[in-house]
DNA sequence: CCAACCATGTAATAAGTTACATGATTCA
DNA sequence: TGAATCATGTAACTTATTACATGGTTGG
């Protein structure tokens, strides 16, 4: 029985997201990388450089001019835009598998029933935090009508509920620890 | 200025933790990776057996006994106690950085409306699936009293309330796009 | 006796992170 | 003229994935 590549790596595909808005530089995307898509899809400097590299090897992407201090701008391709496409509407998301802050709390037995509340407790503030910096992003950015703020509020609005959901629970978890039937 | 490390490597608590519970083998391990914490930090066979090398290396974890098959019992260490619960009290959980599916939101822009509204509401169902599946499990486990259960309740319960949050953003999010002011 | 399961490992590759290296341009 | 910013890239390393390789043990 043999088996195909499994179609990961999201990172090319934040890139022709990202270029298919508009052309843009290395620099250009880390920006975006930096701001827009920082709680979405995180990336480094090198993985952009590379993968703008990549991408243009394989015909995904193209320079569309060179500026000054060698400044390269992309432009995506056909081939991309196919790539894309086929990406959204072909390939089903793989769930998250990862979660630091659960893998704690499974393991908070390990601690006193007062340092695991802390944790819960900190938790809850930190997603209370986080709530409020989405809340002030909403207010920074100037949302036109382009299809990239329509969908980037949507994103946005899942995060504020995120956050909600997470400092709730947290809160109830803290009690359910808390108030104890058995020491 | 000099940059310290940043300690991440949470495969390594994960094991850890695990075996701070009782001792197991890689073989026990991978198991309770494939159940227990499939949601929360999913880990490839390759990786455990090469983490519980790392770790007996350092004296974090030891074999304790030898079984038939070649199998090897590891318990965790006094030292890997104490960096079990240092990772637990004295390192802030990092953020989750990368999401798959919150990424295509993004450039649901360059679908069709009706593609994107599909897109979402597919989500919507993922989301209602993922649910109905947690909530077997949780009638399927038999929750004892011991630490592990308490805690992979709360746990259990973040990925029901998480699951309502995302289905019912999905189903308000396809509502906001098939609703058009303008097409 | 043979299928299902137990059990450990290695090799090759891909993806991600951190630090470093280099220099041009702008503008106050 | 010097600081801030623009701009691209490489090297070394760590972490994660996939596939392969090997064989022992148990129970029907």
């Amino acid at each position: 029985m043999l088996e195909g590549k499994v179609e990961v790596m999201s990172l090319r595909h934040a890139v022709l997201g990202l270029l298919a808005d508009r052309p843009a530089s290395g620099y250009d995307l880390m920006k975006l990388f930096d701001t827009s898509l920082a709680n979405v899809w995180a990336a480094t400097q090198s993985q952009v450089y590379g993968e703008l590299g990549k991408l243009s090897d394989t015909g995904l992407v193209t320079v569309t001019a060179e500026g000054p201090r060698g400044r390269k701008e992309y432009a995506i391709t056909e081939a991309g835009e196919a790539e894309l496409r086929q990406w959204l509407t072909g390939t089903p998301p793989t769930p998250a598998r990862r979660s630091d802050s659960l893998l704690r709390v499974f393991f908070l037995g390990r601690l006193t029933r007062l340092e695991a509340v802390t944790y819960l407790e900190s938790e809850a503030s930190r997603a209370a935090t986080r709530r409020s910096a989405l809340q002030e992003l909403e207010g920074a950015v100037d949302w036109d009508e382009g299809p990239l703020s329509v969908y980037g509020r949507i994103v946005l609005e899942y995060g504020m509920r995120q956050s909600v959901m997470h400092e709730e629970w947290a809160r109830w978890a803290a009690e359910q620890i808390g108030s104890p039937d058995t020491p």
